[in-house]
RNA sequence: GCCCCCGUAGCUCAAUGGACAGAGCAUCUGACUUCGGAUCAGAAGGUUGUGAGUUCGAAUCUCGCCGGGGGCGCCA
């Protein structure tokens, strides 16, 4: 490893730990103990406030060569107590530090709160929004997600896949990555044909209303339920299939024209989410480069085409030579030669690589297609670029049931539509802004209800780990009380509130001369800890550690608002209190947006 | 048959192999003539599904079992 000492939690402390790492380093070293490396952790203890080591490792390795030697050592607990008293007397206090304690193994250096909180405060007020930010990574990664359909229904479980990636493109972003966000949308198959065939025959020359999207939902659904009703007209969808195959005018025409509709609608639910794009891939632009990559690889001899008996496979397992059933066989290409999801895909993944080069290739795609990109990913190697396959990951994600563990399934009705969740969610955010806030204005009520909804309805998705499935329950997505997203945007307001009536411009650095209250303390800690989180939730791509670390900043803010009086402090104390809020604020904000949630003024 | 995921308080979920397993919801009790009560304080609630193993130390790692979900040749 580059670099033996782990710095967790404190990264703006990095010298600090460093040096105190390299003399605890050279006092083990007058000692007969084996080489150890030393991590440091906060400590644990509400209301401390300073980092720690354990020498477990250490003295089970010490005793451990011991017994090897003949000798009878005492047990680890004890000499791991041995060793960080001993470091304990020896260490010198450095700058910073008030006090060092050696207690049950443990090696405990205090901060001195009073400097330490000076210095958290002014490192986030000078930064402002960058604060949290890392160093350039120099490393460009690509993202894809959302992926939806044209021709059917956006509904809370697409909401998952959306959420998802676009924090995680925030995250990496401010983690100091170049960030592609790519979208690929689904544009033509069987669901598009079956749509058309519905409309041409019931609804020709109809538009679409306000909502597009749901009533482009709407005729799909109606189409399946035509064809289950009536299995015999399945042929009339297949006689259209063909002349789609065969580029009929008419029906490219009205492809052309319903597909807008559908992109428009996706335009507008990724405006009211507050998502963008980089990039967009086109289903329909892939068809054909993906039959021609199939008759490649046929002729190469990855594939094998069975057609037309059978369609056209590739037999993963065997070409790589695994005994065990691993990645078995992936179809490629339909016998009667139309294109598959994997035709597309294969091509897709090439043009990545070729368009962008990306150093990293992410899939966010729900768990259920796991097997299947691996097999493209391995795919992707046999076909000649194994390094290209390697730097594709799936970023993997349980998928969101109803109660009763009931499967969303846009053919049978059991959706919860996205447009439903999101007027359902501003309606009752706007009762809510409206009891508690009167005076303001219509639209600044309109303005909260919407940032609030939005975040109640996001926040879900992100506070859970991506390998649970989320049960979607109207109740919880509409309670905005405690651990939920208004509660953290509702701490943001306080501080603002309390900023604005300040009067004055905000007083410069200043070293606080007081006792810090315990809820200060607690504060600044979690504030401190932002940067390092933001490089952990990139690296685990994990947006569960930001929306833990929100709420927890939140919390301490709304437990120190309780405890400490800002404006009606004495000097110092209002001085230095007055920054303390102005910090919580910019970190809180820093971190809603990061999660793509909007931090209010007011609410 | 092979593979993957989940199991922690009544419910929904947290917890880099570390110090007493923590929140919210729900239930009960309380908050000063103080910056916004979408808040705060307190009570109650646990053999981390189960049995072994590794380790100084296991909710966390390994294996078995039980329960639930998902994936495995022409769906996306």
């Amino acid at each position: 490893m580059a670099n033996p000492i782990i710095l967790q939690g404190y990264l703006m402390f990095e010298r600090e730990q460093e040096q105190i790492t390299n003399e605890i380093r050279s006092i083990l070293a007058q000692h007969p103990y084996p080489k150890a490396k030393i991590e440091w952790n906060p400590i644990p203890f509400a209301g401390k406030w300073g980092i720690s080591t354990s020498f477990f490792q250490l003295a089970a390795q010490w005793a451990r060569e011991q017994r090897a030697a003949g000798h009878t050592p005492l047990p680890v607990p004890q000499l791991a107590a041995q060793i960080a008293s001993r470091v304990r007397e020896l260490l010198s206090l450095p700058s910073g530090f008030q006090r060092v304690e050696a207690v049950n193994g443990y090696l405990n250096l205090y901060f001195d709160p009073l400097e330490f909180t000076r210095r958290v405060v002014d490192t986030v007020l000078e930064q402002g929004e960058r604060f949290g930010w890392g160093e350039p990574t120099g490393k460009r990664i690509l993202v894809e997600f959302s992926q939806p359909n044209t021709h059917k229904a956006f509904h809370v479980g697409h909401l998952r896949n959306v959420v998802l990636g676009d924090a995680l493109c925030n995250i990496l972003e401010a983690a100091g990555n170049e960030v592609i966000r790519a979208n690929y949308i689904n544009d033509t198959g069987l669901h598009v044909i079956k749509w058309l065939w519905n409309y041409q025959k019931y609804h020709a020359g109809e538009e679409p209303g306000e909502d597009k999207t749901r009533w482009m939902g709407d005729l799909y659904a109606e189409a399946n339920r035509r064809l289950e009703e009536n299995p015999e007209l399945e042929s009339e969808v297949r006689q259209l299939y063909a002349r789609w195959d065969q580029r009929d005018p008419e029906i490219l025409a009205l492809w052309e024209k319903s597909r807008q509709w559908s992109l428009e609608g996706f335009e507008q639910i990724y405006a009211i989410l507050g998502v963008r794009f980089d990039h967009i891939f086109y289903d329909h632009e892939l068809e054909k480069p993906g039959q021609e990559l199939v008759e490649e690889l046929v002729r190469k001899g990855i594939a094998i085409d069975e057609r037309p008996r059978g369609p056209v496979i590739v037999r993963i397992d065997e070409l790589l030579g695994l005994e065990k059933e691993t990645y078995r066989v992936l179809v490629i290409l339909r016998s009667d030669g139309t294109s598959l999801y994997s035709t597309k895909d294969l091509v897709l993944a090439l043009k990545k690589f070729e368009l962008f080069n990306p150093d990293l290739s992410v899939y966010v795609v729900d768990v259920r297609q796991s097997l299947y990109l691996q097999q493209i990913y391995k795919t992707l190697a046999l076909m000649g670029h194994p390094d290209w396959a390697e730097r594709c990951y799936h970023f993997s994600y349980e998928v969101v049931n109803l109660p009763g563990n009931v499967t969303i399934a846009s053919r049978e009705g059991t959706v919860v539509l996205l447009e439903d969740l999101i007027r359902e969610a501003r309606q009752r955010a706007l009762e809510v802004v409206r009891e508690k806030n009167p005076h303001l204005s219509a639209q600044e009520m309109e303005e909260v209800a919407r940032v609030v909804a939005l975040g109640a309805i996001k926040y879900p998705m992100l506070a859970r780990d991506a390998t649970k499935i989320v049960t979607f329950d109207w109740n919880a997505a509409l309670d905005f009380n405690g651990q939920a997203a208004p509660y953290i945007q509702y701490a943001h307001v306080r501080a603002n509130s309390i900023l604005r009536k300040m009067e004055t411009p905000l007083p410069p650095s200043v070293l606080p001369t007081y006792e810090l209250h315990p809820t200060e303390i607690q504060l600044i800690d979690w504030i401190s800890r932002l940067p390092g989180e933001v490089q952990k939730a990139a690296q685990e791509m994990r947006p569960l550690y930001l929306t833990n670390l929100a709420y927890e900043l939140a919390r301490a803010f709304n437990d120190f608002y309780a405890e400490c009086p800002v404006l009606k402090a004495d000097e110092n104390m209002r001085a230095a209190r007055l920054r303390l809020v102005a910090a919580a604020k910019q970190a809180l904000a820093n971190l809603l947006r990061m999660l793509g949630i909007v931090p209010p003024e007011v609410m």
